[in-house]
RNA sequence: GCGCCCGUAGCUCAGUUGGAUAGAGCAUCAGGCUUCGAACCUGAGGGUCGGGAGUUCGAAUCUCUCCGGGCGCGCCA
C-alpha cells in the first residue's frame, strides 16, 4: 500500500525534473510516512519542504505542482496540502477491505518479502562458552538473535544462524580440571576447590559420570594433587591464575595425557549437549555449529596471519606479534601470538570472520553481549585488512537483565552456586513471556526482567494481551458453529471485495484494518533496524484495534454479508497476530 | 582518563531517514457485562523530552558542552 503511493509520488516528482525541479532528484526523499492523525488522512509526504529551497520556490507552492503531476489512478481519493508544505493523502476505503483479502490469499506468507536477490546474512548469536548452563543473560540474545534472524528472513534476507563453540581456549581447561575435582570429590577425596574454577553443582553429575566410567583409575590423593601448588586467591599472596594454571598441569602429569584429551572432549560435549537442549526447548535453532577447536586445527587462523604478515600489517614487539590495528581505527594495535607462541582470541576471531566472508555472506551480525562492544573495533579492522568494507560486519549488543521477584532483585553471577538459569527461567514464566519479555525492551536498554509480571495475566503483559486477541477471534469461530451459522472463506471473500469498504466503516473497524495494513511495512522497518521489540509493540497495537472493535460492534449479527464481513477481517487480524507472533518465536493458542 | 549504551508522564518504556498538538501500559479517578471470552473496552487528569548552546522552514531525534546512571578498557576468553 505505501510502496504504490510511493511509487506514485515519485512518478510526479520525476515528471517536474527540469522544469520546476533543477536537478535530478534522488529517490530516497520521495518518501512517504503513516498519517499520525486521523486528520491529515492516510498518508504524509514532506517531500515538497525537502525539495523546495533546490527549486528556489516555497514548499506549499511546490507541493501543488506535485499532486498537479500525479498519474491518474484508483489509489488517492483526496490530496491537501497542509501545514508548512505537507502533502496529506487519503487513499481509496476499499484499499483496506482489498488488504485483508491478501492477507487471507498470502496467509503465513503475508508480510514475507521476497527480493529478487536476497542478500546472503550470516547471523552468530549466543556462542555462549562450554563452561555451564546457559544463564538468562544468553536468554536473552538468544531470543533476540533468534527474532532477529526471522524478522531478516521475512523481509527477505537469506539468513544462516551459526554457534561458534569456544572449544579451544584455557577456560575449557579450567571446566576440565573442575570436573576432576568433582570426580576426586565422589571418590572421597577432600580437597579446596579452587576460587577461580567452575564451583557451580552442575558439574558434579559430570564427576560423578565420570566415576562411573573410570573407576579409581584417575584418583590421587588429595595430598598429591595440591602438593606445593602456588597459593590461590583468598591467601596472603595467593594468585588464582597461578594456582588453577598449576592445577590443570598437575592433573595432565597426573591422569596422563590421553585421560586429559578424554576428560577436555568429554566435559566440553556433556556443556554443549545441555546448551543443545537449552536451547532446542527454547525453540532457538541453528544452521551451523562451528568449533573453534576444528577452525583451528585446520590450519585457517595460521593462513589468515600469514596473509596478514604479506601485507606487512604484522609486526614482532616485545616478543609478541601485534596486528597494526591503528591503521583501521581503533586505539591501538593488538596482539595475535603472545610472546609464549600461543595464538590469541583475536587472532582466531580475525580468521573466523573472513572466513565468514569467503564463505560468501555478503552481511556479518553478531549479536553480542553488551560488555564485548570494546572487541567489535578490532575484529572489523581485521576484515578491512583483507579488504573487505568496515560496515558488512555489525554487532547488536544486549545489554543485561536484571531478575526482579517482589520488587527484590534477584542475584546472579555466573561462577557462584546460585544462579539463575535460563531453563530455571522458563520453566517459572513459560517459553513465551519469557521470549515477548526479553524482546519487549530495545537491545539497547538494559532489562528489568518482572517475574511476577511475566506470569500475570493483565494489560501490563503483552504476552497475554497479544495471545488474548488472537484466541478470542478462534473463539468466534467457535461459537459462530455452536449458533448453527455456516461459513463459507470462499463466499466471505467475495462479499468483502464487492462491499467490503460499507460493510467495514464505522472508526474502530477502519482503525483496525489501517493498523493491520501496516503490518508488512513493520516486518520491514523492524528488520532493517534489527528491532524486534518494534514487532512486540506492534502487535500490541493491533491488538488493541482488535479489542476495542470487539467491544464495540456485535460480530455475530443476523444480517449475513456484514457477519461475514466482520468475522473476515478478524480473521485476517488473528492470521498478522499470527504471523507476528511467529517471527517473535512466540505461539499463537486458540484458546487459554 | 578513554570508549560504548542509557536519561522522555508518579513507575516501566515506545517514539520511523529530523516533521504537524511527544505516545502506550501500569498506577490514580469516573464509567461499561441478561447477549459473540470483562485476561476486555470507553473516558479524564498527568510532560522544563536530564541542563545549556548550536545547526534549520522545523529538533526527543543531528553537533558541541556539562550533569547523572550502567558497562567495557589484558600478551584473558
Amino acid at each position: 500500500m505505501k510502496e504504490e503511493l510511493q511509487d506514485l509520488l515519485l512518478a510526479a516528482v520525476r515528471s517536474l525534473e527540469g522544469s520546476v525541479l533543477p536537478t535530478p532528484v534522488d529517490p530516497a526523499v520521495v518518501t512517504v510516512e503513516r498519517a499520525r492523525d486521523a486528520q491529515h488522512g492516510d498518508f504524509a509526504s514532506n517531500v515538497a519542504m525537502r525539495l523546495a529551497k533546490g527549486a528556489g520556490t516555497n514548499p506549499r507552492a511546490l507541493a501543488e505542482r506535485i499532486i498537479a503531476a500525479l498519474p491518474t489512478n484508483a489509489l488517492i481519493t483526496r490530496t491537501e496540502v497542509a501545514g508548512a508544505g505537507f502533502i496529506n493523502f487519503t487513499l481509496a476505503r476499499d484499499l483496506y477491505a482489498r488488504e485483508i483479502v491478501r492477507v487471507h490469499d498470502l496467509g503465513d506468507a503475508y508480510g514475507r518479502h521476497v527480493p529478487a536477490m536476497p542478500r546472503k546474512v550470516l547471523l552468530e548469536f549466543v556462542s555462549a562458552n562450554p563452561t555451564g548452563p546457559m544463564h538468562v543473560g544468553h536468554g536473552r540474545q538468544a531470543a533476540f538473535g533468534d527474532a532477529l534472524g526471522r524478522l531478516l528472513a521475512a523481509a527477505g534476507d537469506a539468513v544462516t544462524r551459526e554457534y561458534y563453540i569456544n572449544d579451544a581456549g584455557r577456560q575449557t581447561e579450567i571446566l576440565a580440571v573442575s570436573v576432576w575435582l568433582r570426580y576426586l570429590e565422589r571418590c572421597g577425596e577432600q580437597l579446596p576447590f579452587p576460587s577461580n574454577g567452575y564451583r557451580g553443582d552442575y558439574l558434579r553429575p559430570l564427576g560423578d559420570a565420570l566415576h562411573a566410567r573410570a573407576g579409581d583409575t584417575l584418583r590421587h590423593p588429595a595430598a598429591t594433587v595440591m602438593a606445593a601448588l602456588p597459593a590461590d586467591a583468598g591467601v596472603a599472596g595467593g594468585d588464582k591464575e597461578a594456582h588453577i594454571d598449576a592445577l590443570i598441569a598437575r592433573c595432565r602429569t597426573l591422569i596422563g595425557e590421553a585421560a586429559w584429551q578424554d576428560l577436555l572432549r568429554d566435559s566440553i560435549a556433556a556443556m554443549m549437549d545441555g546448551i543443545r537442549d537449552d536451547l532446542e526447548g527454547f525453540g532457538v535453532r541453528f544452521d551451523h555449529w562451528v568449533s573453534e577447536r576444528a577452525f583451528a586445527e585446520s590450519g585457517a587462523i595460521d593462513r589468515a596471519l600469514g596473509r596478514l604478515r604479506e601485507r606487512d600489517l604484522l609486526y614482532m614487539k616485545d616478543g609478541a606479534e601485534w596486528f597494526r590495528a591503528t591503521q583501521f581505527g581503533d586505539d591501538e594495535d593488538r596482539v595475535v601470538v603472545r610472546d609464549n607462541g600461543v595464538k590469541t582470541y583475536f587472532a582466531s576471531d580475525i580468521a573466523y570472520h573472513l572466513d565468514k566472508r569467503e564463505r560468501g555472506y555478503d552481511q556479518l551480525i553478531d549479536v553480542l553481549g553488551a560488555d564485548h562492544h570494546g572487541y567489535v573495533t578490532r575484529v572489523r579492522g581485521g576484515l578491512q585488512a583483507f579488504g573487505h568494507p568496515g560496515d558488512c560486519l555489525e554487532a547488536p549488543l544486549i545489554q543485561l537483565v536484571a531478575l526482579y521477584r517482589n520488587g527484590e532483585k534477584v542475584s546472579m553471577g555466573k561462577r557462584e552456586a546460585n544462579f539463575v538459569t535460563l531453563r530455571q527461567l522458563r520453566e517459572e514464566v513459560g517459553n513465551d513471556a519469557c521470549r515477548i519479555f526479553f524482546l519487549m525492551r530495545s537491545n539497547d536498554q538494559s532489562l528489568d526482567f518482572d517475574l511476577e509480571l511475566a506470569k500475570s495475566k493483565s494489560n501490563e503483559n503483552p504476552v497475554f494481551y497479544v495471545q488474548y486477541a488472537h484466541a478470542r477471534v478462534a473463539s468466534v469461530m467457535k461459537e459462530l458453529a455452536a449458533r448453527g451459522f455456516g461459513w463459507d472463506a470462499a463466499r466471505a471473500r467475495a462479499t468483502v471485495l464487492a462491499r467490503g469498504a460499507e460493510l467495514l466503516s464505522g472508526p474502530h473497524a477502519e482503525a483496525m484494518l489501517a493498523a493491520l495494513s501496516r503490518y508488512p511495512e513493520v516486518v520491514r522497518q523492524a528488520a532493517a533496524q534489527r528491532a524486534p521489540h518494534a514487532m512486540v509493540h506492534y502487535l500490541r497495537e493491533l491488538a488493541t484495534t482488535l479489542h476495542a472493535f470487539y467491544n464495540a460492534e456485535r460480530v455475530l449479527v443476523p444480517d449475513e454479508a456484514l457477519r461475514e464481513a466482520r468475522i473476515y477481517a478478524l480473521l485476517a487480524v488473528q492470521q498478522a497476530l499470527r504471523n507476528g507472533l511467529d517471527i517473535l518465536g512466540a505461539s499463537a493458542p486458540e484458546s487459554m
